[in-house]
DNA sequence: AATGCGGGGTC
DNA sequence: GACCCAGCATT
């Protein structure tokens, strides 16, 4: 018999006072858990709340989900980002309705497989539904345990990947996996914060070595940055009577098949073609992603000029704008002309 | 091993 | 501005 850390007990029993009421953890359900946890990759809890109870509302089970068109799943991710994982939602949900007849699998290395579902959401599933014994490793638990055992082992390297996974499978409580997992993420999220963690509040303060140095601060250690590039982007504003005119992105770019006004992007900021018929910018927009600074200016103008790619172009009726899929930029545009007018 | 992928909050 | 968020897929 394994005895269970002192870590472990002490951050259970911090959690079993201190935690948030959130849906997902008053569930079962295989299906919501993945729903809730593919939500909240890179986002925050507040902000995935509002997107899991549209989810469950309109697609109360993973076979409803998976009769869905890939279109109103994107529609109804509209604005929560990285949208690849609303494609790879609707892949796995026809998966598991097709392939495991509407049961999600009990095994991590099954998990793994689904689309969309890498080792932390795997580990997630398989011990808050399954109650499995495998340890989540998400940037909370990079935190918490960098400054516990002050490792300075880089977070976004491979090696430092390996090393906090196994840190974090040594520590798991075995017996009660899934609420193990819920309190150490709970920890980071509420306690030992990125800047200016409560540790006087904190339950393991007298077993952390980041706390006894005053280190806190300084952990987790990342080794690279994000660079960001500057795109500028030129939308044509092309209606008559109630329609206007669209255009469908392509992939292996932001907002993969999602839409937008027809689009010229430039090198520069300036715009040199022959553009007469232009009206003066109508509205601009920086709009800041991860890696790019997109600089947005807006156009009207009677007809689409030839720089523009009219393939992926259509007209549709105002109405159904709020059927399309849109960046968030876009539906920014819509609502503050929506305004002045 | 490195890069791309959103949008929003915090300091 | 810089950093971070219940990461994953692709190259």
């Amino acid at each position: 018999m394994v005895q269970t850390s002192a870590f472990s007990l002490l951050i259970q029993n911090w959690y079993i006072e201190n935690h948030r009421d959130l849906p997902w953890r008053n569930t079962d359900s295989p299906y919501f858990i993945w729903l809730s946890e593919v939500i909240l990759q890179q986002t925050r809890v507040v902000q995935g709340l509002d997107y899991y109870h549209k989810f469950t509302r309109l697609f109360p089970t993973v076979h409803d989900l998976a009769n869905a068109s890939e279109q109103e799943i994107l529609n109804t991710w509209q604005g929560l980002g990285y949208y690849s994982r609303a494609r790879n939602l609707h892949k796995t949900a026809k998966h598991v309705d097709q392939q495991y007849n509407g049961v999600f699998p009990d095994s991590y290395k099954e998990l793994l497989s689904l689309p969309g579902v890498g080792p932390y959401t795997a580990a997630a599933i398989a011990s808050f539904a399954y109650n499995l014994p495998h340890a989540v490793v998400d940037g909370n638990v990079f935190r918490v345990l960098s400054r516990v055992f002050s490792v300075d082992t880089p977070i976004d390297s491979t090696k430092g990947k390996k090393e906090f996974s196994e840190l974090a499978d040594n520590l798991l409580d075995k017996t009660h996996p899934g609420r193990h997992n819920q309190a150490i993420m709970e920890l980071g999220a509420l306690v030992c914060s990125p800047k200016s963690p409560d540790c006087s509040s904190c339950p393991i303060e007298e077993i952390c070595s980041a706390r006894a140095s005053g280190n806190q601060e300084n952990f987790p250690v990342k080794e690279k940055k994000t660079k960001v590039r500057n795109r500028y982007f030129h939308f044509l504003l092309i209606e008559e009577k109630n329609k206007l005119v669209i255009q469908q992105r392509k992939g292996k770019d932001i907002w993969e098949n999602m839409y937008q006004l027809p689009l010229i992007e430039t090198p520069s900021p300036e715009l040199n073609i022959e553009k007469s018929s232009f009206s003066e910018p109508m509205a601009s927009y920086s709009h800041q992603l991860s890696h790019q600074k997109i600089h947005a200016l807006f156009y009207k103008t009677p007809e689409i000029p030839k720089e523009v790619d009219v393939s992926r172009c259509r007209w549709i009726e105002k109405e159904e704008l709020n059927d399309l899929p849109l960046p968030r930029l876009i539906d920014r545009f819509f609502e503050e002309q929506e305004q002045d007018s």
